[in-house]
DNA sequence: ACATTTTTCGAAGATTATTCGACTTTTGGT
DNA sequence: ACCAAAAGTCGAATAATCTTCGAAAAATGT
């Protein structure tokens, strides 16, 4: 039966569901979402084809899912780490590089999200849209305070600064898994947020 | 006849695959090019769906045509504004800031170049790495002479800051066109430049 | 006018995504 | 332990694309 009338009520049924979203990331990863195919996927997870859509509504719905449980283990990764009495600045290079560290541990997500989901038409997914826009939010509070308490000049929009590091970490990104992933990606964040970084402080 | 047997010596012919890549070009930028199928290229060039393979070997070199041509139109635009005596920083700015105005007025192959072939995948295609660095070599050179010259820091990557620029250009792009294009984008870009190059500054 | 080259396009093939509904298994009440 | 309802499974058919093939048509050169 379609996805929508199923409701998971069984574990075994929720097992499978988790066998084909790992298979899933895992193809997705590896060789791209084109190139993969629910075919591919199916097998992998060793389930019929038609099953798959017992539990996702389509591929797209599959690709949606990826970026959602990689948010999740992220936020679990940062949080431990920001202690509250730091300063917003601290903060946010916590943050950045943080989230380097972990495209550096999963390239996988790191091709799917960045060269294929952010930025693209997918982006627009109300679905994506809403993670991506929570997480955007974050760096744009931990700017904001940055500009109050006086670190970051008055006039920089967090918005903008905002941009700056999450266009920069993507090309960086990209860039590191187009040319094979030969050198450090953390290495290379620290770089370029002490750039940006200077470009946002007060006079 | 499949396309590496052609040899487009008739007129007509060559008129029909400008015909094609126009409305290939046109269809993407407007749809993106998933949601672009052949058959819809095909019905508004007015051909039928067989000749496109006569012209192109698959869908993917149709894909890879529409950069080629808007990188040519963005150099014939910038050349002219770069006056030999001017300093480095200052040719600098003229081409980050004419290629937001060329997105501005080519939304189109703004959605195409920067929210589905740059960052993707398909950037690794030769064919889309070689324009890409060609263009990306520009802006390192620039920096090079920057920093040559005493404006921007020694110990400033000129890698580095390309990827900032590039990264922020496109990140910039990305939610201006996924937000409706409702603000001014090259004062938006004069404000991303602007913040950038504080932090390549010479202390 | 004829042979050769170039170009066109209908029809068939291949791949992949998606739907459908009959069948099987599990669950919960008696 | 039995049964009816709910939940879950999957083979087979359909649909949408992309891609190939080769015979027919048009253009070209002699």
């Amino acid at each position: 039966m379609a996805v929508t009338t199923l409701k998971l009520k069984q574990q075994r049924s929720r097992d499978r569901r988790e066998r084909i979203l790992a298979a899933a990331t895992k193809l997705f990863g590896a060789r791209g979402i084109d190139r993969t195919s629910l075919t591919d996927i199916a097998s992998k997870a060793k389930v019929p084809l038609s099953s798959l859509y017992d539990y996702f509504a389509d591929k797209q719905a599959l690709v949606l899912e990826v970026p959602e449980e990689n948010f999740a283990a992220l936020y679990a990764r940062t949080e431990p780490l920001l202690k509250d009495g730091t300063d917003a600045v601290e903060q946010l290079r916590i943050t950045y590089l943080t989230n380097f560290e972990y495209i550096e541990e999963n390239p996988g997500w790191g091709r799917v999200f960045f060269l294929e989901i952010w930025p693209s038409v997918i982006a627009a997914e109300p679905k994506i849209k809403k993670s991506v826009d929570r997480y955007a939010l974050r760096y744009v509070e931990l700017i904001k305070r940055a500009v109050r308490s006086g670190a970051y000049r008055k006039n920089l929009d967090p918005y903008l600064a905002m941009s700056l590091l999450m266009g920069s970490m993507c090309h960086v990104t990209a860039v590191w898994l187009l040319y094979g992933r030969k050198y450090d990606l953390v290495k290379k964040g620290r770089a370029v947020f002490a750039t940006l970084h200077d470009g946002f402080l007060a006079p």
